[in-house]
DNA sequence: CTGAAAGCGCTTACAG
DNA sequence: CTGAAAGCGCTTACAG
């Protein structure tokens, strides 16, 4: 099939081509008989904008783009990014906006595909996830000018708009709460270290646990996969110290380590209380069903997109704060046993 | 910043624009000296094709489609996409191709979006997902020539390229380790059933239990959601010629089925055999860990990408059959006991 | 080997 | 309200 052009609907409608774009984009400079006659047309045979000539005049690309740097087998893995991307398309699709995903290895990688994207005119803006402590995507946008939306805390934003809850609400919720069921040593199997909202997590919840005077605060960081939280767990049960109740950065890693609570002869709750971050139908389909921070990601995706889609519409940039995650009680979790604990007994 | 242009490094080079575009693309035209003066130029002041420009004189947009249809939150516990487009993504960007990626709601949407990016000239080609039985996409496709290739059987694919694995032999791998075992009274739970492949499945299904002369192949369709594979793990264990052995179209309703056994008093294996569909880690984070049909998705994905790739570039279009999934045993299953299944007390 | 020019399909001041 | 024309940044025959 052959694309038709303004041209044919020029030629069709007896009109120059001119007309027809501001008839087609619903500018002045048209009568409103025009107008109709050229919709009808562009409408039956099936005209749709070149986009690369429109780009050429300057227009927007209509497109953003995300870059996403974890390595293949986690994002398979990770419901968090494709619920975030559905919650994305939703908001764009809405506008005909489309969505460019690009996977790559290393942050500098990262950076070279912003530059190209922005110097081939690809994308009118990106979303940024995942940010780092002093991340230096953050200043190469910034020198370029390209339009960017953090999904993330605002820390470490630089002037880019960012769009994210407050974790450490969330992370004071799920302590208090197991601090109320009597627990008195929590630990935290973490995610990435260097993650500004890992950071976060990780500050709320040492403040937090010396606040109510609970046992000292251990996060053990780790790589988000399964494996990752399975050796975690592992160290923390056989630790001399061991905690009565452990709080994830994710599901994957909390479903990892009520199997090796199992494993090492631990019930839960039993013998030791288990919390998931973030809570995707995987934690009501083990047993127990997990306790779980639940927060609706999609949700965030949208508000995200749409933030973008204002930055690059060129408002004002404001960061937005969601709701923040919030617990769902489960099987998972319960009153410690009294002599529960190694280093109590 | 502004963007650089070639205008700008002919001016620097001292040449037309024309002699640098013959040098930046490695056409003839141009002397060995001032290509490499044009080269060291560009490098030096950053400089990226304009895609619109290049789109408008002919030139490929470098990107690929792929439009996703099932709801949103199928789509962040699936494991399955994400892992494609990871495949995916490993061989578009080492070819600097980009992967523009659309959720929507009915099959409509899907060819009009189809259309829409033709007509934009937005992408090169498109990756075809979830082929259904009489799948309008494919004439569609076939009468706008959009370069395609279809990740799923060639069965209903048209003209068009396909790649994918023989899941009839992976369900037969499947049927004869649970035979072999024992079992003469197995079900499946099965995905959507307008799909090609839930086809395929089905059919060699039906054909293996008849040829190994088991009880009737019990098939029920679900929509592959948890929920879904719970229920009729429910409808299975609670019918009247219970199945010693069920086999899932997916891993998500393999677990899910697994918390239903429990939940209904049957051990597993000692009492119901569960065999999943695609391993993502969630089949080892059980317990009992899962039997799975595993296969090497993001292989896939590479796999198709490549074909595209070749399609677009205007090869002669062959499809791909890739290795079928093939059977790892874990704890989920055994031999059945003697007096296992309601149809034999 | 090189330059000048047309053209891709739009948009948008600029004249009428 | 409308038409003729320039321009976006490239590519590519066409002359030299």
């Amino acid at each position: 099939m052959k694309r038709p052009t303004i041209a044919d609907i020029a030629a069709r409608a007896g009109v120059s081509t001119g007309a027809v774009s501001y008839a087609l984009n619903g500018q002045p400079g048209v009568s409103e008989s025009t107008r109709r006659r050229v919709l009808a047309i562009a409408e039956e045979i099936g005209w749709n904008p070149n986009r690369a000539a429109r780009a050429l005049s300057g227009a927007p690309t209509n497109s953003i783009g995300l870059v996403l740097r974890r390595p293949a087998r986690v994002l398979g893995v990770e419901p968090f990014f494709m619920e975030l991307i559905s919650g994305v398309e939703a908001e764009l699709s809405a506008r005909s906006f489309a969505l460019t995903l690009h996977v790559v290895r290393d942050p500098e990688s990262e950076i070279a595909v912003y530059r190209r994207w922005w110097g081939e005119r690809r994308v009118d803006g990106v979303l940024v996830c995942d940010l780092r402590i002093d991340d230096p995507r953050v200043p190469a946008l910034e020198d370029l000018g390209l339009a960017a939306v953090v999904v993330g805390p605002d820390e470490g934003a630089g002037t880019l708009a960012s769009a994210w809850s407050d974790d450490g609400a969330a992370v004071v919720e799920a302590v208090e709460y197991l601090a109320t069921l009597g627990h008195r040593s929590i630990a935290r199997v973490g995610g990435l270290p260097d993650l500004q909202h890992t950071g976060v997590r990780t500050a709320a919840f040492t403040d937090v646990c010396r606040r109510l005077g609970l046992a000292d605060p251990v996060t053990i960081p780790t790589d988000y996969t399964g494996e990752g939280g399975a050796h975690a767990t592992r160290r923390l049960i056989s630790s001399r110290k061991r905690p009565t109740a452990i709080l994830y950065d994710n599901d994957i890693m909390a479903i990892a380590g009520l199997a090796v609570a199992g494993e090492m002869g631990l019930a839960v709750p039993r013998d030791i209380s288990l919390v998931a971050w973030d809570d995707s139908v995987l934690c009501q389909l083990v047993r127990p069903p997990m306790t779980a921070m639940s927060r609706d990601i999609s949700a965030y995706g949208a508000r995200a997109a749409r933030l973008l889609l204002d930055v690059i519409a060129g408002n004002p940039v404001v960061s937005i704060r969601d709701e923040p995650a919030h617990l769902i009680p489960r099987g998972s979790t319960g009153p410690p046993r009294p002599d529960a604990g190694a280093g109590r007994g």
